[in-house]
DNA sequence: CGTTTCCGTGAAATCGCTTTCACGAAACCC
DNA sequence: GGGTTTCGTGAAAGCGATTTCACGGAAACG
């Protein structure tokens, strides 16, 4: 099957850098307290033995595996969405560079039990990311545990975890003030499934913009969606028979953005010159739509860097606080 | 840091048991040569004890890691397409349920002494899944080196390695066959960049049905895209110049076909009662399309767990031969 | 019935690295 | 200056599986 070159051990280090086997082993893990001159000798070795550690030697024996789980729920369309595959490179990215891999899990998480929450608590990983908290159960558990853990989005109460996230409020606001600064007056919303944190974000940026910019504030102006093209198409519609004087709608995502750009266009009306539109997460729906879409783009790649940055801190065992990333407003046609 | 509950070893199933540590690796491992008493004594042991295996042990003993690593190159916004997470999802899938992890390598692939290349002849993995064979030089060097490997999409030579892929030609033969029975007879074609076996493919498959639909064929109805939006647009413009009569396009993705729809109703023409539209992928852009792109779909999750099916195979030490899965036409409105 | 082969089994070596422990030398203290 | 710390170092004991090897009994042979 494979070769066998006979790759290199400590033990050929030692002996021709002149030092003992827990010198090299010193060395190679950065324990500082070790005479330069020696340093220098297993450096030089390793460097013309051409050495790698084994990995899996190293893990038995230190019971640390350089592996980091990133986790992802398995139901859903969650594969539908480009969001993940993106995180995902720019943790494996970090951790790369940290000489640590990137272990793929994907599985329902509702369970307790499950395999995945099973794997996890056998240590065969030294930490994991969660690219998603709906069903936080397991999370919470293992945070109880102690066990390393980062989270890809806000947790709904004051949980006791780790998380990275964009400023949905933040970019929300700047959508909002950029309709205002274009003249708008009466700004609608269409939020996504409220009891998600990331809309329930999106809708307080907006609800911050319009109280600041003192415009035209009303129950009637605020629709509850649920991410889908139906419901931002269902919802403009309904949007625009409440409120005649409408001339801009601000949708917590692309896609309900699109839904409403065609019930806007199907009512006769113009955009943006009738009615402004802007969407969130510059997908890649947003940047193939005709006319292009106004939006907010958040800086997904740099979640996952901090994420797995993050991880990396704890497991160096510092103190670590949560990270929020702006968003940034990207203009194109529709507002 | 985490906790300490020991987890039971060998030793202690061995003892209760009432067997060797032989012979309990023996049972845990499939040795059929082991009297079907232990068998049952080891297992119930392994079971009250609830033992898992220590896979950094197992690792360094056997050498064999029982991770898989899925390579996916960096470069390109690969990562604004569903695809890979979807296909990574179909290995991850199949692998967790035989015992294997999946690795993520994400790095660029250019260079033949890359990080990840050294990486994957470290033996650190058992075998590699290729998303992408555009630069395949280093794929042709682990292949020499009898390295365990399959890959996703067709190779351009005859090469020595065993892949997986979707059936384009008939995905566009289909296409093209459905365009026919709607009584379509000028059909053109935008392919994709024609350096590429998937676009090469797709092509073929036109071309096979209108040959034997007996369909004009011309130069003039062969457009040479980019897989772009744009070059969709372009194309479809120069087409319908080129062909009064044109009254179908069959595009090689759907992005492409939505720059084409755009282009068609510019000119004032409707789809599809005056020209027909058929796209590739059936893409999230193709679901959310309105009118809704009449498609091919792959079976994406399929194809990562056949090339998982595949890597475990040649594993086991079978002889494997690639699989082509079949596409399915998805008619929505514009064909 | 004696001899050879076959087979299931356990003892023990091994995989390559980490880490504890103890030791001698150097540095510190009063 | 004697005694105590501190510090760098090497020997050696694991880490928890796998795998080779040799042994003894059963089966097969002549």
């Amino acid at each position: 099957m494979a070769k066998k070159p006979k790759r290199p051990t400590y033990s050929e280090i030692a002996k021709l850098a002149g030092v003992s086997e827990a010198t090299v082993s010193r060395v190679l893990n950065g324990d500082d307290k070790v005479d330069a001159e020696r340093i220098k000798a297993v450096t030089e070795a390793v460097e013309t033995l051409g050495y790698k550690k084994n990995r899996a030697a190293a893990a038995l024996a230190s019971g640390r595996t350089g592996l980091i789980a990133v986790v992802i729920d398995d139901d859903l369309s969650v594969f539908q969405d480009p969001f993940w595959g993106t995180i995902t490179n720019g943790i494996s990215r970090v951790l790369m560079e940290n000489e640590m891999q990137t272990l793929l899990l994907v599985a329902p998480l509702d369970k307790l039990d499950s395999p995945v929450a099973q794997y996890l608590q056998r240590g065969e990983v030294d930490g994991v990311i969660f690219l998603q908290l709906q069903k936080d159960s397991l999370i919470k558990k293992l945070a109880k545990q102690n066990f390393p853990l980062v989270v890809n989005g806000t947790p709904h109460s004051s949980n006791p975890f780790a998380y990275v996230d964009s400023d949905n409020a933040g970019g929300a606001y700047a959508a909002v003030e950029h309709l205002v600064n274009q003249g708008r007056s009466c700004i609608a919303v269409i939020t996504g499934e409220l009891n998600n944190t990331a809309a329930e974000q999106r809708l307080d940026g907006y609800l911050a913009a319009i109280k600041s910019f003192e415009k035209r504030e009303s129950k009637s102006l605020i629709a509850t969606g649920n991410w889908s093209r139906e419901s931002g198409y269902e919802l403009a519609k309904k949007l625009m028979g409440k409120n005649p004087d409408l001339d801009a709608i601000f949708c917590s995502n692309d896609i309900m953005a699109l839904g409403a750009i065609a019930a806007i266009q199907e009512a006769g009306k113009s955009v943006p010159e009738d009615i402004a539109v802007i969407g969130f997460d510059d997908s890649f729906l947003a940047q193939n739509s005709h006319p292009g879409l106004t939006t907010v783009r958040q800086d997904i790649v740099g979640l996952g860097m901090e994420a797995a940055k993050m991880i990396l801190a704890i497991l160096r065992g510092e103190e670590v606080h949560s990270e929020i990333l702006p968003c940034e407003l990207v203009i194109r046609a529709t507002a």
